[in-house]
RNA sequence: GGGGGCGUAGCUCAGUUUGGUUAGAGCACUCGACUGUCACUCGAGAGGUCGCGGGUUCGAGCCCCGUCGCUCCCGCCA
């Protein structure tokens, strides 16, 4: 199938069921090693590698001669036969380690110079920085680690595909050129050379096409959708990335859910990786309490507890203050923790500063004794409360739920880092559900949607405390694997009236301009809309995870570093002042000169 | 926008602590030798804007100030 009117077969494909063959090659040298009559080259392709010997005795002349002169990274087309390696010349670290092509003619069709980053590297040997491999990304991506991961991708497209299209959902396309949306992250704009002064924006995601796909009434609809949200980036964020995209009508919380565990599912086997359905299911609410966080790490415990009812009778000024005002006090129990020095626990306690919380408690037992500054508040009562296993550590924040529950997240993530909980081989998928549906800006106390406008709120909260919406939990969720989001939806509003209100909720209260900004989707809505709702997944962050790739970058063929630029391309640069003209745009900074 | 790390030969790095002769190593490259190697081996050679700019000093890869790039993190990412 891979046979062209240049080759026979891929290098990479050769097995000893192929000795006997004449065939022809075509790829790239990887190494050669010249014996001074006989030449070895490693030649690669897509498929692998395989080992060609040129031996004078069987080649001409002018054959041994380019083989000896032939550089690395080469093209080269070979034609020979496919012979057994002696038993002693067997290479057990390549697929094609048993056989060899003997040559008989060599030519080089597209000739190298010597590479600027070296594609075969000894075991061992660290890549080239990370910046020279982007820069020239034509060689890196030459690399077999890099060609796996892409070819991994593509595996895992088709079976998305396959999944979803053998489900009746229907590959549809949405604009790239579409409307600014107010919330959220920045948009990327492009001006408009008709309309002098208005711009297109780059999508986010195709939230609002693929409502209106089920308006439309095309019931199911996926989009593997390129998305961009112009945002500072991390190892795991890119500004344009790939989500799948699902939505379909007639469903409720537990048929999205269902059929997002299918593919995920359906994914990893791609993958050669078994999962069990259906996920652990958790509140947002349990979540929040037992893990300080909505995407806990399932595999190892550390659980938060509420401690309050044994610092509540104690004449402990920092918990007795933090209760007078409402609050809490929460903590871990980390076994063995006892054994930390003060400059370790001090680190925990800065790590919880960081994240929002006043200090972090602490109290060592060590067999009967306990220590630590709490030590000499407790009484029995609140030693049995606490119940301290011998050798352990308590780890604690008194305060209100926001401030001591991400710093316990953040205590318990670097503890199981400490005591590297975390088996790496483990996967504890999660659904979480039951997301609040708004959260309140801690500055100016406005409402913000937790997922996005579009969430319908839960009916029950929404009937039974009209007039509270930060009450109100939404019909989302999120697909959690080891404490990293995988993907998350939720049923949409489908009444337009609801929707209206949403809107008004997050501060857009004029009906005109609820129709200048959202009039496609109200539109839409009132024209007869069934109930639907869908789920969106991070496809580059699924790819890497299964790739076993440590950073985004290394399942994207062209990336962005984290600065948004495109080192290869050299993206983004700047354009003559016609073509700013055209678009009816003055830039207002110059670029530092370059 | 803020903080940390890194920047020396094509690549990976040492040298910076304590400023001082001609800035080194491995790999790659060039030339030569070698008929079973597979990170071949051996010999010889070439290769430097020490990221860039300024300053201190008799003298700066090394100290100071600024700046650029990459990277990790915080903010941000409905």
């Amino acid at each position: 199938m891979t046979a062209t009117s240049y080759r026979t077969t891929l290098c990479g494909d050769l097995r000893p069921g192929h000795v006997g063959q004449r065939v022809t090659l075509g790829g790239w040298v990887h190494r050669s090693r010249d014996l001074g009559g006989l030449v070895f080259l490693d030649l690669r392709d897509r498929a692998g590698m395989v080992q060609v010997k040129v031996d004078p005795a069987v080649a001409d002349a002018a054959t041994v001669q380019v083989a000896e002169k032939v550089g690395v990274e080469s093209v080269v087309l070979v034609e020979g036969d496919v012979v057994a390696r002696p038993a002693d010349g067997v290479n057990p670290e390549l697929a094609t380690g048993a056989i060899e092509v003997l040559a008989r003619s060599l030519r080089v069709v597209g000739p190298a110079a010597t590479p600027v980053l070296p594609v075969a590297r000894g075991k061992g040997t660290p890549l080239p920085a990370e910046e020279l491999r982007l820069r020239h990304r034509y060689l890196d991506l030459r690399r077999p680690e890099l060609q796996q991961n892409l070819l991994l991708r593509h595996r895992l497209l088709q079976a998305t595909r396959r999944y979803l299209s053998d489900r009746a959902f229907l590959e549809l396309e949405t604009p790239i050129l579409t409307k600014p949306t107010p919330e959220g992250a920045r948009d990327f704009l492009v001006p408009s050379r008709v309309h002098p002064g208005e711009f297109y924006a780059l999508p986010q995601s195709p939230q609002i096409y693929k409502q209106l796909f089920m308006v439309c009434g095309f019931d199911r609809y996926f989009q593997v959708a390129r998305c961009f949200r112009d945002e500072d980036l991390r190892a795991d964020r890119q500004p344009e990335f790939t989500q799948i995209d699902i939505e379909a009508s007639f469903v409720r919380q537990d048929d999205i859910l269902a059929l997002a565990e299918g593919l995920v599912q359906h994914l990893w086997a791609e993958a050669g990786i078994a999962v069990p359905t259906p996920f652990r299911r958790m509140t947002y609410a349990a979540a929040m309490e037992h893990y300080g966080c909505d995407r806990p790490d399932l595999r190892y415990g550390l659980e938060i507890a509420d401690a309050t009812a044994a610092f509540a009778p104690l004449d402990f000024g920092v918990t007795r203050a933090a209760l007078a005002a409402g609050g809490r006090v929460r903590g871990i129990v980390v076994p063995g923790g006892a054994a930390w020095s003060r400059k370790q626990v001090d680190e925990l306690e800065a790590l919880a500063k960081g994240a929002g919380a006043g200090g972090l408690l602490r109290l060592k037992r060590v067999g009967s004794e306990y220590e630590g500054p709490v030590a000499r508040f407790l009484d029995d009562a609140a030693r049995a409360a606490l119940a301290l296993p011998d050798g352990s550590l308590w780890l604690g924040v008194a305060g209100p739920d926001r401030a001591s529950s991400p710093a316990l997240d953040r205590v318990r993530q670097e503890c199981a880092a400490r005591l590297g909980l975390a088996d790496p081989a483990r996967r504890e998928f999660l659904v979480v559900v039951d997301f609040p549906m708004f959260e309140r800006d801690p500055d100016t106390g406005a409402l913000a949607a937790v997922h996005h406008p579009f969430t319908s709120p839960n009916p029950d909260d929404y009937a039974a405390r009209p007039d509270d919406p930060a009450s109100w939990r939404a019909v989302a969720y999120d697909v959690v694997l080891n404490g990293t989001e995988l993907g998350g939806g939720s049923i949409r509003t489908s009444d337009p009236a609801v929707q209206s209100r949403m809107f008004a909720l997050l501060g857009i209260g004029d009906v005109a301009e609820q129709e200048r900004r959202f009039g496609f989707l109200l539109e839409g809505l009132r024209a007869g809309a069934p109930p639907h709702g869908g789920i969106a997944f991070g496809f580059d962050r699924i790819a890497m995870l299964l790739a076993g790739a440590p950073s985004l970058r290394d399942v994207i063929a062209f990336p962005k570093t984290t600065a948004a630029r495109a080192l290869f391309e050299g993206a983004p640069s700047t354009v003559p002042p016609e073509d700013l003209e055209a678009l009816h745009v003055r830039v207002a900074a110059e670029p530092p000169g370059r």
